[in-house]
DNA sequence: CCTACATTAAACCTTTTAGTTGAATATATG
DNA sequence: CATATATTCAACTAAAAGGTTTAATGTAGG
């Protein structure tokens, strides 16, 4: 994958109506883009450049069939951003395991004290 | 979390120098906005202008100390971006295990036929 | 007090995003 | 063929991102 590849990635997710597009497409399978645009209060063009990012990421595929485009998901480039994410919540994850660990370590030795004063 | 705040995460995330932060953040721990634009190429106010974005996703936070200020990591913001990614991931596996069921029954199903004819 | 240091603020420039409107292109259909 | 449909292209505007340079602000240390 090219460096600037996850850019692009994150940049096409960066905006609600990309995420609003690429939601139906996970849901709903192929559309065309005058369906894609049909919910949105903007105009056909602007979707349509919507759609040109979503392409540059490779998150969606072009089919042409005469005159209609029919777009579809492409989640393989989410690998790379989910890796690149999880990466920094695993760590944060150690961390508070490692937090957890400390804490219950310190009360189990706290236990230990309080029996052996009563003994 | 505002509805905005996906958008800033993701935006925050789609450059190198922000992620490259991020990343010294995490392992090293608190660093100052000298230390941190040190390795770059850029301009020290460059860097402070990516660190005002990263603030802006909440993914850093500033203590002031006398003249110094001391970023570090919040990965909190980062849990509604993976929970997104993941949601989208987890439909493509979804699809992807059907598709394996499907092609194993088919097997199955050969297999039986094959077996019928010998017999 | 003076000077150096850490950081932001302000002004400016260029590129990209995000949107518009109007025209062009290509394909269906009566 | 004529017309409607689906989509992009081109030109334009406005705002944001990303960068620079030159102040300005606040703090530390002799």
């Amino acid at each position: 994958m090219q460096p600037q590849t996850l850019d692009h990635v994150m940049l096409a997710l960066a905006d609600p109506t990309r995420r609003a597009i690429l939601d139906r497409l996970q849901r709903e399978g192929e559309a065309r883009v005058t369906d894609l645009a049909a919910p949105f209060a903007v105009s056909l063009n602007a979707v349509s450049k919507h759609i040109r990012l979503l392409e540059r990421a490779s998150l969606v595929r072009r089919r042409r069939s005469g005159r209609e485009h029919f777009l579809s998901f492409n989640p393989a480039p989410l690998d790379e951003a989910a890796a690149w994410i999880e990466e920094k919540r695993a760590f944060w994850t150690k961390r508070l395991d490692a937090l957890e660990r400390a804490l219950v370590e310190d009360d189990a030795a706290k236990q230990r004290l309080r029996k052996g004063r009563k003994r």
